[in-house]
DNA sequence: CTCGGATGAGACAGGCGCGTCTCATTCGGG
DNA sequence: CCCGAATGAGACGCGCCTGTCTCATCCGAG
């Protein structure tokens, strides 16, 4: 069966975050299938588009149920979901630059339950005295989107090694660049 | 004169980095013009890019220039590239993202020789104990790429206010989000 | 082996954006 | 005021991509 659709999405996202202009040809080849296959699970492009946006949401829903953000502090928790979003990081740096999707309503109910939480993970280890008060939860939220999706893209481009990914991820949010004595 | 070649390109690259399959209509509507202007002034669609490809090197290679980044530390002249960076904040979120200039030779000299001076500035700054040595300059140059695109974008949503710009970006690549004492 | 479902390759028409052109209008300089 | 350059609007053909179809092939189940 060479017909895996949550794999031809991973293909193609890989393949749009870096070239989103590409045909459907150029996507059904990247994922290793025919046009016509592609077509036949995929009504059009935008519904390609739209099942890379459903799987994204659903996969990082996932993360964040598997990184248990409500356990332990919030500083713990960040590092348990960067290490879940590797997976899908190519996904989610597709995601994140195609920002046409400001007509769908249902995506983006589920774009808007995903910040809340990233959001409110940010808040906690504010309350909790871990996280600088003076950088917005907001800000914080579209930041780690940010570094993960350039991180993905360092990775494919060989300017990062993949080891590294978390690493460089997490230790750049919570750490910064600027060396400090006690660390 | 409604024709600003500049003010153009900004606009298109506002547009564009958003959604990168807008019609050159709808280019030319973004930027105020007529789309019969618009190839009057880039031949077509590739050359409209390249021609974002071209100011973006130019006013980078300005941007460093006056960032006098070879003055005091590394880390002032850091702050003072993010500050200069803030102009054309959309046109480098646009063009980081439109990575399928990897055909291009002049052009990728030109990002070739950017990527070199933010690397050399970063290596100066570890060399000073400045900077940490366990994130590769490399790595930071991306960073500060994908953090200059991710809050123009924010900003461009509301969700940054503008005259946070500078102060987010530098804190957050600089400090990181972890609240530690003696800062 | 036989059969049915899934796939790949190719053909086909249709649509849409692109690039070019024309023409009327506007704007600024002489 | 006059003139020429620049612009906006629209028309037009073209080319590429799209979406659908057909048909041959492959593969697994029975």
């Amino acid at each position: 069966m060479a017909m895996d659709r949550d794999q031809v999405l991973r293909d193609a996202a890989a393949l749009l975050s870096r070239k989103s202009t590409a045909t459907m040809d150029e996507v059904a080849r990247a994922a290793g299938i025919g046009r016509a296959t592609l077509h036949r699970h995929f009504a059009g492009r935008d519904a390609l588009v739209r099942a890379l946006e459903e799987l994204g949401i659903r996969q990082f829903e996932a993360a964040f149920d598997n990184a248990r953000l409500d356990e332990g502090t919030a500083v713990e928790a960040l590092r348990r979901l960067v290490a879940e979003s590797e997976r899908d990081a190519q996904l989610l740096a597709f995601l994140v630059t195609e920002n046409q999707l400001f007509e769908g309503d249902q995506i983006n109910e589920g774009w808007a339950r995903l910040d809340a939480r990233v959001s409110a993970l940010f808040r906690r280890g504010q309350a909790e005295g871990d996280i600088r008060i003076d950088l917005s939860p907001a800000w914080l939220t579209e930041a780690l989107y940010g570094l993960i999706g350039t991180c993905a893209w360092a990775v494919m481009d060989g300017r990062v090694a993949a080891k590294d990914f978390q690493y460089m991820i997490i230790e750049l949010l919570l750490g910064g660049a600027r060396r400090s004595v006690e660390k």
